[in-house]
Formats: structure tokens, sequence, C-alpha cells
DNA sequence: TGGGGCTCCCGTCATAAAGG
DNA sequence: CCTTTATGACGGGAGCCCCA
């Protein structure tokens, strides 16, 4: 298992394609959503379709029934997770590159505006 | 070198929100 | 109203680093 420091990166980012919680309302205003309805997914391997619950009668049946709910629950919930902290990672990423690039740009203009003052202010003799 | 602290990743549960 | 999905919270395992 790998472990690597956060690195911010000094890559360009665009504009407006950050993501945000959806969770995070209408506080954080105009951040657009990570939250990406996924389509209808295929089941992923090694997930068994058992018959239609209505071919089932004993109480043995209904036991293993609810028990492969229950898993196949568990599974979509597993995979869920995953993509979910997945996007989340991707989404803190944009927004440390974000930084990054704002504090440059900051700097920047800093460094300007007292390149602007020492140009406009007047000659003290 | 054993142990404590830190960080990362994972699985599960609870729940809000969306959709049918 | 019920089901499904996304996500926050929580707890646990594992790797790494530092220190006594």
């Amino acid at each position: 298992m790998q472990k690597t420091g956060m690195a911010v990166t000094g890559d360009e980012i665009d504009e407006e394609t950050e993501l945000a919680p959806s969770h995070m309302t209408a506080a954080t205003g105009d951040m657009p959503t990570y939250q990406i309805r996924a389509p209808p997914t295929a089941l992923p391997q090694g997930v068994v379709v058992a018959a239609s619950p209505g071919s089932l009668h004993s109480p043995q049946q209904l036991a293993e029934e609810a028990t492969r709910k229950r898993e196949l629950r568990l599974m979509k919930n597993r995979e869920a997770a995953k993509e979910c902290r997945r996007r989340k990672k991707e989404y803190v990423k944009c927004l440390e590159s974000r930084v990054a690039v704002l504090e440059v740009q900051n700097k920047k203009l800093i460094e300007e505006l007292e390149t602007l003052k020492d140009i406009c202010s007047p000659k003290t003799d």
C-alpha cells in the first residue's frame, strides 16, 4: 500500500470546472456539485442474480433471499463509497491546485501594486 | 527495537435527497 | 411512500517515522 504525501502541483485549472459536494448547499454559492448520478451500471462480477421472489416459499428460502439482498446492498455501497472517495480526492486536489495558482496570482498582483505605487508616489525630495 | 502517533484506505452504517 | 444513490461519520487495519 503506497503512501504519498499530497503534492500540490502547479497544474493549470480550468476555471469553473471544480466540483463541490452536493451536500454543501447554497451556502457555497456557485460551486458546482461533484456528485454525478451514476448511470445504471452492470452488476459487478460475482453477483448472482436470484430467481424472482415470487418463487420463494420456505422460511429458509426467505432468509437466503434476505441475506443475498443484504450482500448485494453492501457490495453496491462498498463500490459507491470507493467512487465517492475517489471523486472527493479529485475535488480536493483540484481545490489545492487552484489555491496554488491563486497564490501565485496574488503575489504577482501585490508586486505590481508595489511597482505602481513607486511610479505614482510623489517625489519627496 | 518496541511502541506511540500519524496518515491513508477500507467497509459499514445512518441518513438526506432524488426519483419513480 | 418506497427504493436507490451519494456521502458523512466511525472504527479498524496497515505502513511509515520518530524517539526512548
